[in-house]
RNA sequence: CGGGGUGUGGUGUAACGGCUAACAUUCUUGUUUUGGGAACAAGCGACUCCGGGUUCGAAUCCCGGCACCCCGACCA
């Protein structure tokens, strides 16, 4: 895509309603618009982000069984009820709202209630499950206070994955699975090295659940971090915890962090309320087993903010990156930059390369400083200076590497590089 | 929801109760520039958050509302 074309323009300044690292430079960069507190619009650099992230989601989960599904945001009161979760007192921050005949509804908040219910119009036999679906939805929460960015919002997207099983064995054999593909989600979107698996509380749910943990002091949560097994211990539930498998307690790190997954074991609450069964092998029936997957994909791109920026702006992870390559000419007088740099787009884009072009009339300082705060992983510069040798310069933007390429030779450095 | 703070062109800031609300940036046009946010010139762009009040006169003072930020509480 040509930068000349591109909707979004960046800032020097930062707004001065955010005071979150991630919102800021999301902002200046111009991948995010800030619709209220805690409501963001997403533009095309931060949709092309924010799809990327999604895509690694859905391989994850596909991987293990997830089906693909979407359910609606409007909720139906009746439903709630019967789990008892419709009330302010229990859950308060539901947005509802009303039909004209005044019939209340609900903005969903998490999808338990809708989803076991529709179930049991598909799950009748033991042959029926295990059975995984999962959505990318958005999320409606009326927090007390926004905060943070797109850490924290009010409307925001949410992977939640839902697993019924015949029974609890059944059960903790995805549990497992499934923390191993967060691990590996977390690792793909390049934060997987400050991500810990943390046991948390379980809130309504269930005694215990375990949470994903980043590091960042951009964080709400303060964990303790055992660093040998890669594990860490959420402060909340830290009481009555003597050990961490062989490690005393006084070895574990205080470190704030930002829950970037939650999982749950949900047994049969929410079967039981709803009467979602099935008919064993005995022709007995049964509750089905549930457990909840929960993952924030905005959220993740605010901590990938957080974490990996520095102080030029945005540093993008390969897998996760707008575009792959940052093509930065700067022109001469007799247009010959320009012809070289057309050429160059084309050639990559064909092979398969996702290139932004700087296209625009502006100063090199100006490109630059630009480019840094976009913070595509490759900058491919195209200048007189260079190319009459034959060589293009490439920058590595999280390292500030830099490599003298020929031209034949850019798409394969891309392809390894981005590998 | 308790406490604190702030609302002025798209963005960031300035303006004693008193001239046509200023400066920078963005944007437009032109000339000169061209490897780290260039220089000059000429422009476009504001009911100073909303509603009341005080005053000869309000961006400025007072009251009410709304919005936003921060701390805390909350976060299934």
């Amino acid at each position: 895509m040509k930068q000349s074309q591109l909707l979004s323009k960046t800032r020097k300044e930062a707004p001065k309603d955010e005071a979150s690292k991630n919102a800021e430079l999301l902002i200046r960069a111009g991948f995010i618009h800030k619709e209220m507190a805690g409501v963001y619009s997403f533009l095309p650099l931060g949709l092309r982000v924010l799809n990327r992230v999604n895509d690694i989601i859905r391989e994850e989960m596909n991987a293990i069984g997830g089906q693909e599904i979407l359910l609606t945001t409007l909720q139906d009161r009746e439903l709630w009820e019967k789990t008892g979760r419709w009330s302010d007192e229990v859950v308060d921050n539901w947005f509802k709202t009303k039909l004209k005949s005044g019939t209340e509804l609900g903005l969903g908040f998490t999808h338990e209630e809708p989803l076991t219910a529709l179930m049991k119009n598909h799950v009748r036999s033991f042959r029926d499950l295990p059975l995984y679906p999962y959505q990318i939805q958005t999320k409606f929460r009326n927090e007390m206070r926004a905060k943070s960015g797109i850490m924290r919002g009010r409307e925001f997207l949410m992977k939640d994955l839902y697993s019924f099983s015949r029974d609890e064995k059944e059960h903790s054999l995805f549990y497992e699975k499934a923390k191993l593909a967060y691990m590996s989600i977390f690792d793909k979107v390049g934060i997987g090295e400050m991500t810990y698996i943390t046991s948390a509380s379980g809130g309504t749910f269930s005694k215990y659940s375990d949470e994903f943990q980043t590091i960042t002091d951009a964080g709400e949560d303060t964990v303790y971090v055992c660093e040998g097994c890669k594990i860490a211990i959420n402060g909340e539930v830290l009481e009555g915890k003597k050990e961490c498998h062989n490690c005393r307690l006084s070895d574990l790190k205080e470190r704030k962090a930002v829950e970037v997954g939650n999982i749950f074991n949900l047994g049969i609450r929410f079967s039981e309320a709803l009467n979602l069964t099935y008919l064993d092998e005995e022709g007995k029936e049964k509750f089905v087993v549930m457990g909840s997957y929960g993952l924030g994909p905005t959220r993740l791109i605010g901590t990938i903010a957080e974490t990996l920026s520095d102080k030029d702006g945005l540093v993008w992870p390969k897998r996760v990156a707008p575009f792959d390559v940052h093509l930065v000419e700067i022109s001469d007088e007799n247009n010959e930059v320009r012809k070289v740099s057309e050429r160059v787009y084309s050639m990559l884009k064909k092979r398969g390369v996702e290139v932004l072009f700087d296209d625009r009339e502006l100063r090199a300082g100006e490109k630059f400083k630009d480019s840094d705060l976009i913070g595509i992983p490759l900058r491919l510069i195209v200048s007189k200076k260079t190319f009459d040798g034959g060589l293009f310069e490439v920058k590595e933007r999280a390292s500030g590497k830099i490599s003298m390429i020929k031209e034949d030779d850019l798409c394969g450095f891309a392809r390894d590089y981005l590998k």
